[in-house]
DNA sequence: GCGGCTCAG
DNA sequence: AATTCTGAGCCGC
């Protein structure tokens, strides 16, 4: 049989897959940061590069990666803004992230500015219960722009992707509209060509690939280079082999390619120029590393690098704090610049690390917010190991040059506070009619004194750390340490050979390790300590045991451990009453993604000839108070229509598509209804989220209703009457009783 | 596991 | 010749 013929047929075209790339994104903050930058070139620096750019400074030439002293010269009142510190841009990535979760569990971030997410599920409830939602066009560009209609597929995919190009539309003006940010969408089958097709139209615009034309598609393309996964090397390599061009690749004579590349590499690689990606959209849990690093002019001095490793270390910390895990491995990264060969390398070394380093401590009146920090005396002992690990990889006594240090935290232990988590945050504020309401048997609040107590601990780590068979696997350290990593790093524990090759306790044994006869002694000690912990454990193993549980603790995995442990289809995941969702990084209503077919039910009854759809507003305004402020980040109701006006952008394709659909679905972003607007204005943007959603979810019912009666009362005053009277406060009482959060906060009458 | 390399933005 | 500051995955040892 033709085995050829069966690799060649092409992927079927069933997933919806939406991918987002945020325009100019670091020069966007910057300009929400500063609204009065966005009227001028803007750059944003990192040392003496230009990052990256808004338009204006495009349109002058800038690009980049420029190098900064190039960028003025093209540009002389170019503004430039230091971003060597990312916590804005991570701030604004993870608010970004959250408000995607509210559409699908199935988000996945790559870097800072995009994210793919899987709508599959989405779309289907859509078709499947949003009669409406069924026969509506596509919004956006469509490639090819030659008229060809999504329904040049028969295969059934026309009617989704038309479906995911309005799902896109809606994140998108939520997105501009909550958060203040734009950004390119583009929908297709699978990531490669989602992300890809994207990029055609930028910037703040979409485009939807016609699934048939992927080939071409690809073709289409400048180089090899750009196509996502082919990297400068690949480039390289492949273009030794005779290859420079997408089109060349998806014709390459595969038996020569095998060759050269192996079997693998090289089927993946003919697959991507043709397009093809079977990969899915894992979805983004807690990083597994989190590193920090500087890039330095030539360092050559003990105390340079002692001082330098200080900074980052307070950095790094800064982001461990707020992570709320415990690592318990470090990692030093430099830098070396080689004279002779004038090139530069990285070179890494890493070493285990004690977990009573760190401790936890409440916060001074946010009950129930911990924050991980070091413990007392474990900054000069967390240097030392780093100087270590340093000089493991600098002959001090031979000249060196160093032009980047870093150091990175990885192998981290899940703690069991949720630090933003939205139960502690209801806990706080409200009733404790809340807290029976959401099953909250809540991981009873440990006490940071019980868990780090540094002053009995001090001195004690190497022996913790030295003979984990002392230690009851009730341990919550060691429970984690037994099925993640493997015993022989702890027998290698003192061995001198390892000193060279296995990180691990070697590293600082003269300041932590002690004889072997004293540790047993000071594990009893641990020992009892720990057992107190005990408790915890049991219930969080409890809760994570019952399944009916509404799980408010940040619950979300890494994306690897989510999909061993909970294999579930995204739809079973998420429509399942049981869903617990340990993939949501927040509570979600058992109904969430019917919740969100409300913003297409909800066009029948409000529909009318939108003003928005006329107007053409392409200068981006920030519609939010201060979109960069923590606290505050919704706008009051009153501001809406302005902030629609430019939340519409103006698409090229045909205006009728764009029209009310964004318009009056957005409407009622603003704030719930029944839900005081102050109130609404000062909770968190997660909390914010999650009303919304939950308020959405009433809608639904109501809007339903409101089919069934088939009396659509005149679209008068259409959204903002439609907010208040739709019921979703007192009028549908099937759903408010049953959505847990959003009838807390209607007013009181 | 560890460290180097490649990929991504 | 990469230039910044990250984060993930693969590969050889």
């Amino acid at each position: 049989m033709d085995f050829a013929s069966v690799l060649n047929k092409s992927e079927p075209h069933q997933r919806t897959i939406i991918h987002l790339d945020m325009d100019y994104f670091y020069a966007q903050v910057e300009e929400l940061r500063n609204p009065s930058l966005r009227t001028q070139p803007l750059a944003v620096q990192q040392k003496n590069i230009v990052v990256t750019c808004n338009y204006v400074a495009r349109a002058r030439g800038v690009t980049k990666l420029m190098l900064v002293v190039e960028a003025k010269r093209l540009c002389a009142d170019l503004v430039l803004v230091n971003g060597e510190d990312l916590a804005p841009y991570r701030l604004m990535s993870q608010k970004i992230f959250d408000l995607l979760l509210n559409y699908t569990p199935d988000v996945e971030k790559l870097g800072f500015d995009e994210n793919y997410m899987d709508v599959t599920s989405l779309v289907e409830l859509r078709q499947a219960h949003a009669a409406d939602a069924q026969f509506k066009p596509p919004v956006g560009h469509i490639y090819p722009a030659d008229g060809t209609p999504l329904t040049a597929c028969s295969c059934g995919c026309a009617q989704r992707l038309a479906i995911g190009t309005r799902i896109a539309q809606e994140i998108r003006d939520e997105l501009h509209l909550r958060l203040g940010i734009t950004c390119c969408a583009g929908i297709a089958y699978n990531k490669l060509l989602a992300k890809l097709v994207g990029s055609r139209h930028k910037p703040n615009q979409q485009t939807v690939l016609v699934s048939t034309y992927a080939e071409q598609f690809m073709r289409e393309l400048n180089d090899l280079h750009s196509v996502t996964g082919i990297g400068q090397k690949t480039q390289t390599l492949l273009q030794e082999a005779g290859i420079t061009s997408v089109e060349q690749l998806q014709n390459c004579d595969m038996d020569f390619m095998r060759k050269k590349f192996g079997f693998e590499t090289a089927t993946k690689l003919r697959d991507l120029a043709l397009g093809r990606d079977a990969s899915c959209v894992r979805p983004t849990g807690k990083p597994k590393t989190i590193s920090v690093e500087d890039a330095c002019k030539t360092i050559s001095v003990h105390t340079d690098v002692t001082d330098k490793f200080r900074m980052l270390l307070k950095r790094l910390m800064e982001q461990v704090a707020e992570d709320g895990r415990i690592p318990i491995a470090i990692k030093v990264v430099l830098r070396k610049f080689d004279p002779q060969k004038k090139s530069s390398h990285r070179e890494t070394k890493q070493a285990n690390i004690l977990p009573s380093l760190f401790k936890a401590s409440v916060c001074a009146g946010e009950t129930g917010v911990c924050k991980v920090q070091l413990a007392d005396g474990a900054l000069d002992k967390l240097l030392k190991i780093i100087m270590r690990l340093f000089e493991r990889i600098v002959d001090l006594n031979k000249p060196f040059n160093i032009t980047l240090i870093g150091l990175a935290f990885s192998k981290f232990q899940e703690r069991k506070v949720g630090s933003s988590s939205i139960a502690n945050f209801l806990i706080k504020k409200a009733d404790l009619e809340v807290q029976s309401i959401t099953s909250l048997t809540n991981t009873s609040l440990t006490s940071p004194t019980s868990e780090s107590s540094p002053t009995a601990m001090s001195g004690d780590e190497a022996a913790f750390r030295s003979s984990p068979t002392t230690f009851k696997p009730s341990d919550q350290f060691y429970r984690r340490r037994a099925t993640t990593a493997s015993p022989v790093p702890m027998l290698l524990d003192n061995g001198s050979e390892s000193a060279a090759t296995n990180s691990d306790f070697s590293d600082f044994s003269e300041t932590e390790v002690e004889p072997s006869p004293k540790k047993s002694r000071i594990g009893r000690v641990l020992v009892s300590k720990r057992s107190r912990l005990a408790g915890d454990v049991a219930d969080t193993a409890a809760d994570v045991a019952s399944p009916s549980k509404l799980r408010v603790c940040d619950l979300r995995l890494n994306s690897r451990d989510s999909e061993k442990d909970f294999p579930m289809s995204p739809i079973a995941a998420s429509t399942s009453g049981s869903s617990s969702a340990p993939r949501f990084r927040t509570i979600q209503p058992p109904n969430t993604l019917v919740n969100r077919i409300d913003g297409s039910l909800r066009f029948i009854p409000a529909r009318t000839a939108s003003r928005l759809s006329s107007n053409a507003s392409s200068t981006a305004s920030s519609p939010l108070p201060s979109p960069m402020d923590d606290t505050v980040s919704a706008p009051s109701t009153p501001t809406l229509t302005p902030a629609l006006q430019e939340a519409a952008q103006a698409p090229s394709v045909g205006s009728a598509t764009t029209e009310a659909a964004t318009g009056d679905s957005l409407a009622h972003l603003a704030c719930p209804a029944g839900v005081d607007a102050q109130v609404f204005k000062e909770l968190p943007v997660e909390l914010q989220n999650e009303l919304i959603a939950s308020w959405r979810s009433s809608l639904v019912v109501a809007a339903a209703n409101a089919v069934e009666q088939a009396t659509t009362s005149s679209g008068s005053s259409a959204s903002a009457d439609s907010s208040s009277n739709s019921s979703g406060a007192g009028g549908s009482s099937t759903t408010t009783q049953k959505n847990t959060l959003y009838r807390y906060f209607l007013r009181n009458k």
